[in-house]
DNA sequence: TTCTTACATTGTAATTGTTATAATTAATTT
DNA sequence: AAATTAATTATAACAATTACAATGTAAGAA
């Protein structure tokens, strides 16, 4: 089954309307493949959807992530970057040029059983990303 | 070797200037054993430095950053939080109220290596943050 | 010391990502 | 079809951060 008709039947599960931007804005994060920010996907369905309003990119990315379709990276400065949940993967950060590439890994269910016994917490979920240069910007460094 | 005269070292070392706005903002830093914001900082200090400009604080917090004493939590929509770097710990977030608490673990050495080799990445650093909710949010939660 | 230069700080304006609001439009229920 | 609810739009507001220009301060050269 495509992970678009995946997505849309958890937005009718629970109950979230699918409008022709939902669609379009989930369609375009799916296929794109990379890690768009809230702007990239308002100037890449200005085609489609000339009258579209930032505001509802936000606020679907918002409805999206509430229902867990799609997690949202932040930065400090820069733009959020949303992506779309498929399988269990997480991400490496060029410092230099900015390039995100996923990187699977089996996730880090150890860490958090111990933080949940050390702090008292009720563990949800957690965040890792790897910092470093990719290898392009690697190589520009060493001259 | 108390850590400010260790940060203040390192300062002299990487040849950035020891201004009392320096000192102040790194005492405090290392003295609150919080994660403050930049602005949190700022009224904390404006009784010792009336005319300090935030822009202050967040200059040197960049320095500091860039020197790697500091370390900068990034949120989405708040603002940033700055952590002086001690041993190796990492942060319990709570999701209802903002607490962060501090939550020891050894590193995550393997998953660096892995990524590594995986995506031919240079790897600096990593980031990572556990969600959830404290014990006094958890307990509110269940009516 | 005095001159010179480089770095720091200050105050303010500008920028930018995001959210709130109110009005309009569209979809669903009765 | 009417009533209700939700979604979209356009725009204004907000808040965190940065850029900029002016001023101040410290270190090294003459």
């Amino acid at each position: 089954m495509n992970p678009l008709k995946e997505a849309l039947d958890t937005l009718k599960d629970t109950g979230v309307r699918i409008t022709p931007q939902r669609h379009a804005i989930l369609e375009y994060l799916i296929n794109s493949m990379s890690h768009p920010t809230a702007d990239d996907i308002y100037k890449a369905l200005e085609g489609k959807f000339p009258n579209m309003s930032v505001a509802t990119v936000y606020n679907n990315l918002r409805v999206f992530r509430e229902v867990g379709l799609v997690k949202e990276l932040t930065f400090g400065d820069a733009s959020s970057r949303f992506d779309f949940v498929t399988s269990h993967h997480y991400h490496v950060i060029c410092e230099k040029c900015g390039k995100i590439v996923d990187f699977l890994y089996p996730g880090l269910d150890e860490v958090e059983h111990l933080a949940s016994h050390v702090t008292g917490f009720k563990v949800e979920n957690h965040r890792m990303e790897i910092y470093g240069s990719c290898p392009e910007c690697a190589s520009k460094e060493v001259h």
